[in-house]
DNA sequence: GCAAAAGTGTTGTGTATACACCCATGG
DNA sequence: CCATGGGTGTATACACAACACTTTTGC
């Protein structure tokens, strides 16, 4: 049924041959916090860096490709993952559809060591394909935007965090400061956070409180209510 | 929407031959308000109908494509077009990538005689597609969410159009009914309307006040700021 | 006892909601 | 003069931003 051919009547690229056609391409930026960086999962070394990348598969959605792409080239599962946008791109020559996914994973011990893959700073990365460039620029200023709004943030921080650690993560996303107790107070408000009963004693100064996240707690994520008014 | 899950037709489909390559198609779920209903334009009749589509187009962006697929198919130039989402689906034994867009366009006298293409009410869609039904139901999603928070909603509207109209539209889409004095003061003070000094007098009672938009006035459009402190 | 980070409240200002009546017109 | 939609204001609740000091610990 799908079938329905329509006028499309423009194509005038492309006269000899046959159609050409596009080769599909998934690319995912995978971001984590370290050390109040941003930092970006790149594969390759500094002078021949690339996002991670696959082609589509059969049968397989491609949310499910790209957290495979993901696992594959990093050995690690990110902890969200969304489609960003999807764009055609003609680059040496190589027409290509690029369907670029951002991915969060928390900063951990197996997260700092990768094989084949290194993490650079957002604000020093080395030279990348144009459309690497696109992608990446397109899914900062979708992660800052989401910041203002959803509570992703969390997907970047180990199981159990201080306050002050998410708050780091905050402003490192930003580059910005934020008010301590209007952080705290907010982020305690919206009721994700549940407070372990657990401290973490570090450095010669007060021990600060522990909390994790509720599974459950990461909703609709990203719809802004408004217009609620009653009737 | 954090990872919006594909059901994917599990099939052993195409085990041993070269690389099987997907099919890209876009489709467009164009937007209008007729009559305090929100309508989709839909190719065919009421017993085949589906989404205008077409393939893309080398060396030209996907958003160009959309716009012109929209043009060719309904002849009528829309008046915002986004990307949606994109999804990879087996179908009738096809596999595609489906990139979606939605588009508005402003109820007119022209918007009403379309050659090939029906309008139909939101809630009394013909039997489509799986595939087309799931970018509708995504389309309509993301247009409700998005009156939210942005002004897309003046795109559905004739040049100059009366407050009541406007908050008809609103309430079309939105399924629910607005306080007057509220919607106003709101979009009002909004600053993207422009009075003109026209008024329209329809039946025996006081005229309205007919309204345009800026055209400057459309920014970002769907950002949301937040955690703006100063420092 | 001091350095260093953790933690804690109040106040003002703006924005969203709820709500009810008068106005201008045509017939 | 009446029916019909157009148009207007206020009081209340909540959310956000600004702002500074006390607490606990290690050394």
């Amino acid at each position: 049924m799908a079938t329905t051919e329509q006028p499309v009547t423009k194509e005038p690229v492309n006269s000899g041959r046959e159609a050409e056609t596009p080769r599909v391409d998934l690319r995912t930026v995978l971001f984590t916090v370290a050390d109040a960086k941003l930092l970006i999962a790149l594969h390759g070394n500094r002078e021949k860096a690339a996002l991670p990348r696959s082609g589509p598969v059969p049968n397989e959605s491609l949310d499910t490709t790209a957290r495979r792409t993901i696992r594959d080239s990093t050995g690690l599962q990110e902890q969200y993952l969304e489609q960003l946008y999807t764009l055609g791109i003609r680059e040496a020559n190589i027409w290509s559809i690029i369907v670029g996914y951002i991915g969060l994973i928390p900063l951990s011990p197996e997260t700092a060591a990768l094989s084949g893959t290194t993490w650079c700073d957002v604000n020093d990365l080395p030279k990348l394909s144009d459309s690497d460039e696109r992608v990446i620029e397109y899914a900062l200023l979708r992660l800052r935007a989401k910041l203002g709004y959803t509570n992703i943030a969390f997907h970047l921080l180990p199981r159990s965090f201080t306050l002050t650690e998410l708050q780091n993560a905050y402003e490192s996303i930003l580059g910005r400061r934020l008010d301590k107790r209007n952080f705290r107070r907010r982020v305690i408000a919206s009721g994700i956070l549940q407070g372990t009963n657990e401290q973490r004693r570090e450095g010669s100064h007060r021990p600060a409180a522990l909390y994790r996240f509720r599974a459950e707690h990461d909703p609709g994520d990203y719809l802004t209510p408004m217009w609620a008014e009653e009737a």
